[in-house]
RNA sequence: UGUCCUGUGGUGUAAUUGGCAACACGUCUGAUUCUGGAUCAGAAGAGUUCAGGUUCGAGACCUGACAGGACAACCA
């Protein structure tokens, strides 16, 4: 696990502010909660978290760390169906990643079971809640449609003490699963269905990850959320937009419940969408499942540790999520902005090396056999700090294929017949002959170098059109490099049901290259974690795939790649 | 035919208590560079969904439309 970022606080300043903070200073200015805040994060343990939950982490810790406030990490395990203690452990690790610390605020609602039950049972004796034996077809039924009212049900006016006798039945697991639920007492007719009499408690004969077999009966989430707020402090409770319609019943619980002045607030704010991007949890569980990608972690996936294997870094994870606002707005945001956001961090910070995907032999004729000399070659050019490093340089070296043509088209300026280009930080060379083979294909080039360019520059001036990386082909580190580009082909993969949205999957998503040359910097360096590619774009070693392979991010700086 | 939420350049966001619509991404042009990257300079692109109203003045306030989204899980 990554360690902890402790530069949360610098960025806190640069935080632009937002609807969220406005109404947190409203209620500072109007004396609420004694002037403090405090946010929770609380997703359920059913998956990996990706980076739309990067957004809302980022927002509820940015938002406490604002105002001088703390943040919970809370587990919402209410539903043992479909949770699994290896996501409560990436959710961790992936929180922590991105720089944030809930110190030792680690909760679980499933640590509030017993109050939880202890209010249910309050509920009841108040007439406020009963236990139903209908089927959920027939309760389904009674909500009715949005536009007309529901029906009471039967069940709706049994004796408290009656429901007192059901509801500790159905704890000490009397009932099958199905057979009775546990539902508030509101209103049928309310134009709002979460206040048509709501589930406060199912019968789930199921092992939870923490509580193992102790219960079988679970809360809904409404049942706990609120609850839950309430019983942690939370001052703010910040949650996506597909909850507002619920915040008459969260505020329903938490009056039911409260013995003070002190209310938790729900905010919603819209979730984050990106463009050729699926985020819901449910179809990245199918890509895993399914086989699509390998793992949660695949760097073509937008979870957290994708994005991190990726060569993302939590800086540029946390300046996206202040870029991209906080609003009710339901709209999509380009993946542009993301990429924006890692090629800007990384251009500063990381290491640049050279390498050929595509390697294209070269032999420098007038070059002394058996020689290999070293050249300096500047780390980062844009950070001096960064320092320089040795790059062995010989008679035969590697060329990008790319980087010559036979037959120069208009605007390309690197290498072709008889042209001079520049190596960078060594020499100038000339191309003198072209060889083929057979068929016809180019399998080397015949140049020679001048002595005088040593370093880059000519001491009569002459310029030249292009600087070519380059690799020494008995000095450099082979490799088989991976490439990865985006997953979807569609601007909108999200949009289509489940299957039509297989159909946008890029099949170039990832390709292998064999054979390609990186220079032997890269084998010492690993540590590094990020490079880049001179003139063709990052890449990170990935930790967790065989000794030599990298992952190589196209998109995040081939920003031209698809122009001319 | 219901309730709630939301409408500002292509995209994401701004716009003190109403005062000539700003920033970022993207796009395009030029300069520069030892990465066709980065950098620098510049340009195009919205008159704020529409119609009324209040006002000297409205993106902000009021009314009414229209459009999009959410809600009818024993999911969260």
């Amino acid at each position: 696990m990554a360690g902890i970022d402790n530069n949360s606080n610098e960025q806190e300043v640069k935080t632009p502010k937002n609807f969220i903070h406005q109404q947190i200073i409203e209620d500072l200015a109007a004396g609420k909660n004694d002037g403090t805040v405090h946010t929770r994060f609380p997703p359920e343990p059913n998956g990996y978290l990706h980076i739309g939950h990067a957004k809302s982490i980022c927002l509820n810790f940015g938002t406490a760390l604002k105002f001088g406030g703390l943040t919970n990490l809370r587990f919402d395990d209410t539903n043992p169906t479909k949770e699994d203690v290896e996501y409560v452990d990436s959710i961790q690790e992936d929180v922590h990643w991105l720089g944030f610390d809930w110190g030792d605020r680690l909760y679980y609602a499933s640590d509030y079971f017993e109050k939880l039950y202890d209010f249910a049972v309050t509920l009841i004796k108040r007439g406020k809640a009963y236990v139903d034996f209908q089927s959920q077809e027939i309760i389904s039924e009674q909500r009715r449609t949005p536009t007309q009212p529901g029906i009471e049900s039967p069940y709706r006016n049994t004796s408290q003490e009656e429901n007192l006798q059901l509801f500790e039945k159905m704890r000490s697991g009397v009932f099958e699963e199905g057979e009775c639920v546990l539902r508030a007492k509101i209103d049928m007719t309310s134009p709002n269905m979460h206040l048509r009499d709501p589930l406060l408690y199912r019968i789930l004969k199921q092992t939870h990850h923490r509580t193992g077999d102790q219960w079988c009966i679970y809360p809904m989430y409404d049942f706990a959320h609120g609850q839950s707020d309430y019983w942690e402090g939370i001052t703010h409770s910040i949650c996506t937009l597909e909850f507002e319609i619920h915040r008459p019943l969260y505020e329903w619980f938490v009056n039911e419940l409260a013995d003070t002045n002190y209310r938790p607030r729900q905010i919603e704010f819209s979730r984050l969408n990106l463009s050729y991007t699926v985020m819901s949890k449910r179809r990245l569980l199918q890509l895993v499942k399914e086989g699509y990608v390998n793992g949660w972690d695949d760097p073509r996936m937008p979870t957290i540790c994708g994005l991190r294997r990726r060569g993302y870094t939590p800086e540029a994870i946390r300046a996206f999520a202040d870029m991209v606002g906080v609003t009710k707005v339901d709209g999509v945001t380009d993946v542009a902005v993301l990429e924006y956001c890692i090629r800007e961090d990384l251009n500063k910070r990381v290491q640049r090396v050279m390498g050929v995907l595509n390697p294209l032999k070269v032999v420098i004729t007038n070059y002394p056999e058996g020689v290999v000399e070293e050249v300096d070659a500047i780390n980062n050019p844009e950070d001096e700090s960064m320092g320089k490093r040795k790059v062995p340089f010989s008679r035969i070296i590697y060329l990008e294929k790319e980087d010559f043509m036979e037959n120069p088209v208009n605007k390309f300026f690197r290498l072709a017949p008889g042209r001079e280009v520049r190596l960078r930080y060594s020499y100038f060379i000339k191309c003198n002959e072209v060889i083929k083979n057979d068929q016809g294909e180019i399998v080397e080039l015949h140049c020679t170098y001048d002595p005088e360019t040593k370093g880059g520059n000519a001491p009569d001036g002459r310029k030249v059109k292009a600087t070519l990386h380059w690799v020494s082909e008995a000095n450099a580190v082979k490799a088989d490099v991976r490439l990865y580009d985006r997953l979807f082909t569609d601007p909108d993969p999200a949009g289509h049901k489940d299957k039509d949205m297989l159909e946008f999957l890029n099949p170039d998503s990832l390709k292998v290259l064999k054979d390609c040359y990186i220079e032997p910097f890269v084998r010492n360096a690993k540590a590094l974690d990020n490079f880049q590619f001179e003139r063709l774009g990052y890449f990170n070693v990935d930790p967790d795939s065989e000794s030599g392979k990298m992952v190589f991010n196209r998109t995040v700086s081939l920003k031209d790649s698809s122009k001319k």
